[in-house]
DNA sequence: TTGTAAGCGTTATCAC
DNA sequence: GTGATAACGCTTACAA
């Protein structure tokens, strides 16, 4: 198989009898350069087949119009819906995307964003991992003049960029929605407390019961409950207590939620009569589980959409912008899983 | 803000009295080099803050380790587990992903792949999009020397390496289940026939109804069905029928049996007695409906790893490899949308 | 408007 | 082993 030679400009300058540069002025869109050359210029090119190599003109121009987007998973439908928002905008920005996935590990995240600083993306976009240490590799990106937008789980020490849900009023509306349903004992998942989330929502926890009130009980309060299998067995443990809880709030995830929903479940406890449930990030299944599952929606696509925007609105503003937060309210859907009034 | 000038080879030559040449040897691992040369180079180089060019050493090298994957929505339990496997094998060889999605949109896909293509990209792995027509800008990718591998909703015509599902086995062996049960007028959601999957799920459906001596009845097989919502029309109308079926098999997706079984559980039709229902794909949400739903594993995240390796054994292996096609076999979940014996 | 030439930061090929 | 130098393909001052 022979390797046929790209076509580069030189070749279409040497055939047209033109200087390269000419020819480079004409594929680029430029404003000095006469309309007919131009247009014989694009012709040649399609006849010749000519492809522009990306690489060497970023190399010229040193900018490269690609983003970097590193978060612990693709295949969660948070993080997909959020870089499904990114792609909305970046492409029509003609960006490219380059996805990473830590997969909750520190080293993994460290070695995706020194790749991404490696090949010159014009900003990262980052959720960090669970399980996550020193920030060096971010403060690398800053250092290197890169963007750095934090969406999520943001490292607040670091002064960037970030769009983040307001979680601890969002964890206050649904516990205080469980007290006016008459739940008492409300138990709560905790996530990783390293992350500022997980902290934000356990924030929101109790202050909803001190506004009511309710006492606090260490007993009722699980750490590390993140996942279904995890929430499962918090679920065990927390029924099992001489005065079990009269509701659960995971509020980790809803795969938590879903642990709880099935080990209840087994149990023969009635939902939400015995016992309510709420989770936390409106996955698409938390409307299908029987009890329906009450969630707080992220608003995860438009998340996304904010954050490439942000981007943009951020290099093309004429003053340079200075870093801030962008806070989106989310929305406590209520369904069957706590409705008892 | 001061922008500090990115340190390259040359600025580590100048301050050890090397040679650029020696750096780069001592940087890239080569084996011409003294060890305390290397040493002191890489010593050096993190002092200096030193990061590789990517973009520069791509150029030169003439080559992109990066893999580019185009699908139709990221924001599929599908895609993404696809990309998740594809991705688990890239990073452990040091490859970058670019994820475009297409929105279901040839115009969309084409300029998705035509960026893929400028930018060097290694391979362009590509489930189509439904709207889809010429495969001009497939070709382009083959004639330019770069990896194509079609997954999932592949152009047979195109002589490239293809990584698909079995689907008119796994079509044939969900009617047959069906029958199994007792069914007999069974309902076949289509998806758009252009694309060879649902032709071949459909070819499934038939052979099954053939081999069992069902007729084939056109009343019952319904085009373009293969979104929730399209899924709840076409049953609608197939429940109003004067002979309405016993079972519906929505071909074209999980959602749209979803769409299925809302519209059938609103009418007060008991599932799985009065009706069956069967998706496909295996999206989480199946497994909590109620009651759950039968349907078809496509082994995504599997097929995912599959594909990538497939592009390493192909560029690695000494012997230029022929195209093939993997056919991976979807396994039947049987659940309690069908399950009435 | 067009041409000339330098340079982006590497790596590969030669000599030494 | 090491150094000098050309080249990857493009863009952009600057000159014409």
């Amino acid at each position: 198989m022979e390797r046929q030679k790209r076509t580069t400009i030189y070749d279409i300058a040497l055939k047209l009898n033109l200087a390269a540069s000419s020819v480079s002025r004409a594929l680029s869109n430029s404003s000095k350069i006469n309309a007919e050359t131009k247009a014989l210029v694009l012709k040649t090119a399609v006849e010749m087949n000519y492809q522009h190599n990306a690489m060497a003109s970023n190399l010229r121009k040193g900018s490269n119009p690609t983003i970097g987007v590193v978060v612990p998973r693709i295949n969660q439908d948070y993080f997909s819906n959020v870089i499904a928002g990114i792609e909305e905008v970046t492409y029509s920005r003609g960006y490219s995307l380059i996805i990473c996935q830590s997969n909750e590990q520190h080293a993994r995240e460290v070695d995706c964003v020194n790749a991404l600083v490696n090949q010159h993306v014009s900003c990262v976009i980052i959720s960090i991992a669970a399980e996550t240490g020193t920030y060096g590799h971010l403060q690398q990106v800053l250092d290197r003049q890169i963007g750095l937008i934090q969406f999520d789980r943001v490292v607040d020490e670091l002064d960037t960029f970030k769009v983040i849900n307001n979680n601890e009023t969002a964890s206050l509306e649904a516990v205080s929605h469980l007290i006016e349903q008459g739940y008492r004992r409300i138990a709560l998942l905790e996530g990783p407390q390293q992350l500022d989330i997980f902290r934000q929502r356990k924030a929101g926890y109790l202050a909803a019961l001190r506004q009511h009130n309710i006492p606090v009980l260490e007993e009722l309060m699980y750490e590390n409950a993140w996942t279904k299998e995890l929430g499962a067995v918090a679920t065990a443990k927390l029924l099992d207590l001489e005065n079990p809880p009269d509701a659960i709030f995971a509020s980790t995830s809803d795969f938590s939620a879903l642990g709880v929903l099935e080990v209840a479940a087994n149990k023969g406890i009635q939902i939400p009569k015995e016992l309510g449930i709420c989770g936390y990030s409106n996955e698409p299944f938390t409307e299908l589980t029987s009890p329906s599952i009450t969630t707080i929606d992220q608003y995860s696509f438009k998340m996304g959409k904010t954050i490439a925007e942000l981007y943009f609105e951020q290099t093309e503003g004429k003053a340079q912008i200075k870093p801030k937060t962008i806070s989106i309210k989310p929305k406590l859907i209520v369904r069957k899983s706590t409705r008892r009034k």
